[in-house]
DNA sequence: CGGGACTCCTGCCAGC
DNA sequence: TGCTGGCAGGAGTCCC
């Protein structure tokens, strides 16, 4: 699932097609994503330069020549298929097909075509539509209703135990629902979560504020303030390493499947060296929380 | 205001 | 074999 980590590696996995270079054309299969896309979509695009590639949270911002920011989000299921212009193809074929014509699940859920002047397609197919994408004048970035009200990065300078023992004081709900509340630290989803704990040694049905403490930090506040970090560096280092099978033959940047240490391996034996518990698996906010109820208190 | 439930959507898989 | 129901999950919205 896209996650912090997968963003960031399917930016940079667009970054050779897309940084610098103009699009040209922009075709829409259909225009309702998790939101419709405005009537001046195409519009304020083509004939842009994409200028950068950036990330915030879990969405890419492309900043484009016009004055303009394309905002994108990959939701649940959101891909993108990149077709590179074969120049060694024979005069005529704009661009070279690749097997993902016989990749029925991505194919037939393209829904965004951007067609670059340089000959590169850049497809973008979401079969369960939950992906967002926006332009939008690059003055409106910072009010932007899905980017105003974002938490901290967690791989900069602001995560830190004294940040999370602010954020938690006073705060009941459980350290795992606490993870995933995209307005306290962006960029970590259910899988990052359940990791994240395990590693800090910390019940997922902690209540928030019971690691924190009034005098400005606690030793389990800046545990878990690295092992959130540790989770989501090893993850994009693990996707960044294997770039070139993230970008599989087809073009197609998918999710590397990275190992998890409990995420999905309820009833099997715990990693940690000493402990003997087996993972288990409970129902939080309506998700699945991986832990091992031994180790993790 | 905080927190939990519900909702969008489709593919996939277990179970009958 | 084929249908059904449950599950997956990011994040906005609604309601208590």
């Amino acid at each position: 699932m896209p996650e912090l980590p997968e963003v960031e590696t399917v930016r940079r996995g667009l970054l050779p097609v897309m940084e610098g270079e103009q699009v040209r054309r922009v075709v829409l299969h259909r225009r309702d994503l998790r939101f419709p896309l405005p009537d001046d979509f195409e519009a304020r695009i083509e004939a842009a330069t994409i200028e950068s590639l950036d990330r915030r949270a879990k969405y890419m911002l492309a900043h484009l020549s016009n004055g303009n920011v394309l905002l994108m989000h990959l939701g649940m299921s959101g891909r993108f298929i990149i077709h590179r212009h074969d120049e060694t193809a024979a005069a005529g074929s704009f661009y070279h097909r690749t097997a993902s014509d016989t990749t029925p699940k991505a194919a037939k859920h393209v829904h965004v075509v951007f067609e670059m002047a340089s000959g590169d397609i850049i497809e973008y197919a979401d079969h369960r539509r939950f992906g967002v994408m926006d332009v939008f004048p690059r003055a409106q970035l910072s009010s932007h209703k899905l980017l105003e009200k974002l938490g901290i990065e967690p791989l900069g300078n602001e995560l830190s135990g004294t940040f999370l023992n602010e954020a938690f004081r006073g705060k009941k709900a459980p350290l795992k629902a606490a993870l995933l509340d995209q307005h306290i630290v962006v960029g970590v989803g259910n899988i990052y979560a359940c990791e994240a704990l395990y590693r800090a040694g910390l019940s997922p049905r902690r209540m928030s504020n019971t690691i924190t403490s009034r005098s400005g930090t606690t030793a389990r506040a800046e545990r878990l303030a690295d092992t959130i970090r540790e989770v989501l560096q090893d993850a994009i280092a693990a996707g960044g390493s294997s770039l070139r099978d993230y970008v599989n033959a087809d073009g197609e940047l998918g999710y590397f499947q990275h190992a998890f240490d409990v995420y999905d391996r309820a009833g099997e034996e715990c990693r940690r060296e000493g402990c003997s518990g087996t993972i288990g698996r409970i129902v939080q906010s309506g998700r699945s929380t991986y832990f091992c109820p031994v180790c993790q208190r």
